[in-house]
RNA sequence: GGGCCGUUAGCUCAACUGGCAGAGCAGGGGACUCUUAAUCCCAAGGUUGCAGGUUCGAGUCCUGCACGGCCCA
């Protein structure tokens, strides 16, 4: 710390010293004309013409290689690297030396010159003259070895992606998916809108919520858990195809699984049924896989994923029974359920109703089977409460979860548009909250006004983003593809705040 | 919530059964007019995550805590 410590310390002399000589050590603006790709583009098409290229180039200092009286240097940009070739017949003595004694790595430099190709025939720029973008205060991360700490790398996101191009890679992915989604979407004819995020009554989900306030109004608010119960008034509303990309908050345990905020696709279609939603959520899934990778083909840990539609479709029934052996529609009771799994080895929950028993089989037995693209469909009503009974089975809802590489993609139903029956869920939800379930739905008065008004037959579809760019990017971790995951605040070393202290005097 | 593992220099990592905390890179001084992990010489750099305990002696063993990772729930 104490070296850190001079080292700070040096760079902030020289910003100060800088300063003495009349030189903005953080100028405004730059002159580049040239980003790295494209000097070097600029320079081989004008090679075989034997015409110079001047540029004016601009990023970070990432490596400073001295050689007495010439010194090779290499700047990044966005678009990737450049050398820097400088000379001091070039520059003169003075130029020459205010570059060794100014500069360090980390630096923003502006450098102007001429393309040219070094001994080694590497494309540089002959530098002329060159600037001071801003001084960084800090020293960067080693370069050879990157910066592998994961708590830094979650901690400090910047230097992760200052400092690991793969990084950079997997947040470019995620932007094309998400982009792949809104064109898919929108070719389609859907429309996307923007819902209240603060809710007075949150719902959709089975999650517990985060609390806030508002101080004015003396409101008690949620942050949403899904966009479900507004996406759908906007069908009473008589748009026909809606979606919203966003972010959801749920208040439950953060894992390398688990963000308490997370980004979710949510599409709503008027006329369509969960059928009409596997076609969708497949077809979709393709295109995205078209658009980003150019094939619908990936792999995710190891294994060959196909995403050509159309998926296997298997009813949840069936999939409890390949997977863990227990046929559910033997088991009509919670107690009869839970006395298979004891029978099987596995742990029952003891508040645990029947419809939490059969999730819990899903998320332990079915999920991390599906490997290659699966529907699992036809659910228990009770853990459904917007889903739409099936018409020969009260107790079975239309409703789908599709999984791909052991994760839970999507999940789909045929919204539930009867009032009265929307009613009687809320009732039998208010039940399952007072017997314990806090994950249990909450009453929505409002919602079901909307839906007295008469709500068209339609098919709804939720999408999750970051597992799906876990997907697409092969990373177990949820972390690894939200930019600034959620971490246990730790407290400020007193080395830090002495080092905050010294940056800012 | 439970189990296992980790936390050592700015970064990446060493330190056999408890016996003087080390290397490379980065940083400092010097040499060097085509290097690219430049090279060479010199000097410096540590509250071993935090708090206790055992011991003549703890980075190492024990307890607790914090943070993180992996696995399970």
């Amino acid at each position: 710390m104490a070296l850190f410590r001079e080292i700070v310390r040096r760079r902030l002399e020289k910003v100060a010293r800088l300063r003495a000589q009349g030189i903005d050590p953080y100028p405004p603006r730059s002159r580049r004309t040239h980003t790295s790709a494209q000097a070097i583009q600029a320079f081989q098409a004008a090679e075989g013409r034997e015409e110079t290229v001047e540029a004016v180039v601009a990023g970070r200092l990432t490596a400073i290689r001295g050689m007495g009286k010439v010194t090779f240097a290499d700047l990044h940009d966005g678009d990737g690297r450049l050398q820097l070739f400088l000379r001091y017949d070039d520059l003169g003595e003075a130029r020459y030396r205010f570059f060794q004694e100014f500069f360090d790595l980390g630096d923003f430099i502006e450098a102007e010159g001429t393309m040219m190709r070094t001994r080694t025939g590497e494309i540089s720029l002959r530098v002329r003259d060159f600037r001071m973008l801003a001084k960084a205060i800090y020293p960067p991360p080693s370069r050879w070895h990157g910066l592998k700490d994961v708590e830094t790398r979650y901690r400090r996101r910047y230097l992760d992606l200052m400092m690991n191009p793969e990084v950079r890679e997997v947040f470019r992915t995620r932007a094309a998916l998400v982009r792949a989604i809104r064109a898919f979407l929108d070719e389609r004819g859907f429309i996307e809108v923007e819902t209240p995020i603060l809710q007075p009554i949150y719902g959709g989900a089975s999650a517990r919520p985060f609390v806030t306030y508002h101080n004015e109004l003396k409101q008690q608010l949620y942050l949403r858990i899904s966009f479900e119960l507004y996406l759908k008034r906007l069908l009473v509303g008589m748009f026909e195809r809606v979606y919203e990309i966003g972010r959801d908050f749920r208040n439950e345990g953060v894992s390398f699984k688990h963000n308490p905020e997370f980004t979710q696709m949510e599409c709503y279609v008027a006329y369509a049924d969960y059928q009409a939603m596997m076609r969708l959520a497949e077809d979709l899934i393709a295109s995205v896989a078209d658009q980003v990778l150019g094939r619908r083909t990936l792999v995710y840990q190891g294994h060959e994923i196909d995403l050509n539609p159309p998926w296997r479709r298997i009813p949840l029934r069936e999939a409890i029974l390949e997977f863990a052996g227990i046929d559910i529609a033997q088991h009509p009771t919670r107690e009869s359920l839970a006395a298979a799994m004891a029978a099987r080895g596995i742990e029952v929950d003891p508040r645990a109703s029947r419809g939490k028993l059969i999730d819990d089989l899903i998320s332990k037995f079915v999920e991390p089977n599906l490997i290659q693209p699966t529907f699992v469909y036809d659910y228990p009503r009770e853990i459904s409460p917007l889903a739409k009974a099936r018409p020969d089975d009260p107790e079975t809802v239309e409703r789908f979860e599709g999984f791909i590489g052991g994760m839970e993609i999507c999940n789909a139903f045929t919204e539930l548009n009867d009032p009265l029956d929307q009613e009687q869920r809320f009732l039998e939800q208010g039940r399952a909250r007072e017997a314990g379930d806090e994950e249990a739905h909450p009453m929505d008065e409002d919602y079901l006004d909307a839906m007295r008004y008469g709500m068209p037959p339609n098919g709804g579809l939720g999408l999750g983003i970051d597992r799906l760019t876990m997907l697409f990017t092969d990373r177990r971790s949820i972390r690894e593809v939200i930019l600034f995951p959620h971490l246990r605040p730790r407290e400020r070393r007193q080395e830090e705040a002495e080092l905050e202290e010294l940056a800012e005097g």
